[in-house]
RNA sequence: CGGGGCGUGGCGCAGCUUGGUAGCGCGGGUGCUUUGGGAGCACUAGGUCGCAGGUUCGAAUCCUGUCGCCCCGACCA
């Protein structure tokens, strides 16, 4: 390709404002993005390169392992969603869905994800234990409403993903193929030259039994892992599970109520009063929101110094309960609280408040859901709120083993805890970027879209199933991440927009613009990706932007070319070779070859 | 949704406090010079200052409303 005629390059001198991240800026400045609208980007010529990269590596190892490439249609009608029951959950609860009405008046989704749609399908064109199994897979645009899009590619509203569905007669082979799904995972992402750490996930809206995340670790990602030195367990912070530290025993000279004004936050409470978070119960106040079913109010109580995860208390409660539950959320807004609750001392609030405090005329269910996180449930001896404005109380030899105490692990792991499995192993933690996440379904989407097989017994059974996506594009803004430097982008070769870059220095000089064209047909003819900067301009400016946009390889054609020579340049390493042009193509593909074998 | 910030040529920004009819750098175009690290000089094109009201003789500037974008948080496969 030559930049004057057929590859206009559209790279920016001046940092966009509006990028906060390197990735984010070095693609806006490189011209490989261009923003439309929150999260909504064009992929300009370079992207979607890149892009084609990326997609050839997953179909390479995707189609190693037997899965099928089809494309699914986008626009999904509403009746689909609701039989998975997920319409409500996606357009209201989460609401992550755009969706309309047609001009009839019917409603319709844009695709965030394509459970429904391949399970009806499959349902349709799998009726044999004989079909089975089947993983069929796409490489797509995905359209999601996310509340705040940002860091360009990385959450935006509009993003390209692989989706692969896998279709299984048992529980075991889903297990068998999942492994080796994971297994192609590692495959592709070391193919494109990304370092990545498979971590425990929670599944979440998605649902099934277990997943597994993909992610590249980077200190903007915005997810965190937990991970024991040795590798024997990583999680994601929505999943791990560790034991807590020891609490401090709290002295016996205090007891009764502590008058604690204007004390809200467990660290006020600790500085006023002499405690020790680990000697506080915390208890948080929430309101689950249903699909067909009166809400529930939660109080969720935990040790003063961990942390609630919420992800844990949602799928806590959505498992006690048959009907579809939409959100968990913190009980705040004071004009909520007013509605329905009465002498409702929030900030003093204690495990044992009572039940009279929920309004008789209130919508919501008239008991507390009591949940004890086991970091609090083995206190005996604590303080916590006096369910009395400005006190809290010295609770003494109390005891949550009550039908009305749930006790259930809702706390976030965290960094220095140790694990079940390992004594000698403590948590660290690191910010990751999920790049690809897979899941067992199970027979959760087969079984709501009626999608059956005829098993070897005869006798009509659900499907099971596992899904498996990649962010493409976000893969692409993750290299670069890990892959830069102060002068731009320094792709892994497996996914660069080309291989190489010629850079005549003065296509002026008739000898160099003879030499150029020479090696420029060289390279074609040999099937490299080339990019050619015959740009009529000064060197500078060329070596700026071939540096900036980070093909691996530079060719330089410079004043030696009189003397049949020329520099080839690797931009990660600043690696330099004077050579002459008939040793020019070989050099280039050993060193290239050099590169592949480093990153994979 | 809460908090903060910003909307002025393609990009980055100044001007706004104290109203007087829009400016700088980069980029674009033309010409000459230059040519291995974002060149120099000269000329030139390009903006109803987000939008709508209002105040005023006069609004980019003041007031009200509205829309949009960015950041932090809530939240979020």
């Amino acid at each position: 390709m030559r930049v004057t005629t057929s590859f206009p390059l559209g790279t920016i001198r001046d940092t966009p404002s509006e990028a906060e991240i390197i990735s984010h800026q070095l693609l806006l400045k490189g011209g490989y993005i261009r923003r439309v609208n929150s999260g909504i980007y064009a992929y300009m010529p370079l992207m979607l390169r890149v892009i084609e990269r990326i997609s050839a590596i997953i179909e390479k190892e995707l189609n190693n392992i037997g899965c099928t490439k089809l494309l699914l249609p986008q626009l999904h009608p509403a009746d689909l969603w609701k039989k998975s029951e997920r319409w409500e959950g996606y357009t209201t609860g989460e609401a992550i869905m755009f969706n309309l009405k047609d001009r009839q008046g019917k409603e319709f989704g844009l695709a965030p994800t394509h459970e429904e749609v391949i399970t009806s399908i499959a349902s349709e064109i799998i009726n044999s234990y004989k079909q089975l199994p089947q993983c069929y897979y796409q490489i797509q645009t995905k359209f999601r409403d996310e509340i705040r899009p940002r860091f360009g590619l990385m959450r935006s509203r509009e993003f390209i993903m692989k989706d692969g569905y896998s279709f299984h007669s048992s529980e075991e082979d889903l297990t068998s193929f999942y492994k080796k799904i994971g297994n192609a995972y590692e495959n592709i992402f070391k193919s494109c030259g990304l370092k990545t750490v498979g971590v425990e996930a929670d599944s979440g809206a998605i649902g099934g039994a277990s997943s597994k995340e993909f992610m590249v670790t980077a200190d903007i990602g915005e997810d965190s892992i937990l991970f024991t030195q040795s590798g024997s367990y990583a999680a994601n912070i929505e999943k791990a599970v560790s034991i807590p530290s020891q609490p401090i025993p709290i002295t016996d000279n205090i007891s009764g109520w502590l008058e604690t004004p204007q004390q809200k936050t467990i660290l006020e409470i600790c500085k006023k009063n002499n405690l020790d978070p680990s000697q506080i119960i915390k208890v948080v106040v929430f309101l689950a929101t249903f699909e067909n079913k009166s809400d529930i109010p939660i109080l969720a109580c935990i040790r003063g110094d961990q942390h609630i995860n919420e992800v844990k208390l949602f799928n806590l409660i959505d498992k006690l309960h048959s009907s579809n539950l939409l959100k968990v959320k913190k009980i705040e807004d004071k004009i909520i609280i007013e509605k329905n609750l009465v002498n409702f001392p929030l900030g003093f609030i204690g495990p044992d408040l009572d039940n009279e405090t929920i309004k008789a005329d209130s919508n919501w269910d008239k008991k507390w859901t009591r949940i004890i996180d086991y970091s609090a449930s083995c206190l005996s001896k604590f303080v916590s709120g006096g369910n009395k404005i400005n006190f809290h109380k010295v609770f003494q030899e109390f005891s949550f083993s009550s039908k009305d105490y749930l006790i259930e692990d809702i706390r976030n792991a965290k960094k220095g805890d140790k694990i079940k499995i390992d004594d000698n192993e403590i948590l660290k933690e690191k910010k990751g970027i999920e790049i690809g996440h897979i899941f067992k379904l199970g027979q959760k989407y087969s079984e709501k879209l009626n999608a059956k097989f005829s098993d070897k017994d005869g006798q009509l059974k659900s499907l099971w199933m596992g899904c498996y996506g990649i962010g493409v594009t976000r893969i692409a803004q993750a290299a670069i991440e890990q892959n830069h430097d102060q002068k731009g982008i320094c792709w892994p070769i497996q996914i660069a927009p080309f291989k190489v870059i010629i850079i005549p220095t003065n296509l002026k000089d008739l000898v160099q613009r003879e030499l150029t064209e020479q090696i420029y047909n060289d390279f074609l003819i040999n099937k490299i990706d080339v990019l050619l900067d015959d740009r009529d301009d000064r060197a500078g400016v060329k070596f700026k932007d071939a540096e900036l946009i980070g093909i691996p390889f530079q060719i330089i054609i410079g004043r030696d070319s009189i003397n049949k020579e020329v520099e080839l340049i690797c931009r990660t390493n600043n690696t330099k070779f004077k050579i002459s042009t008939d040793k020019l193509l070989e050099t280039f593909i050993s060193e290239s070859k050099i590169m592949y074998n480093e990153n994979s």
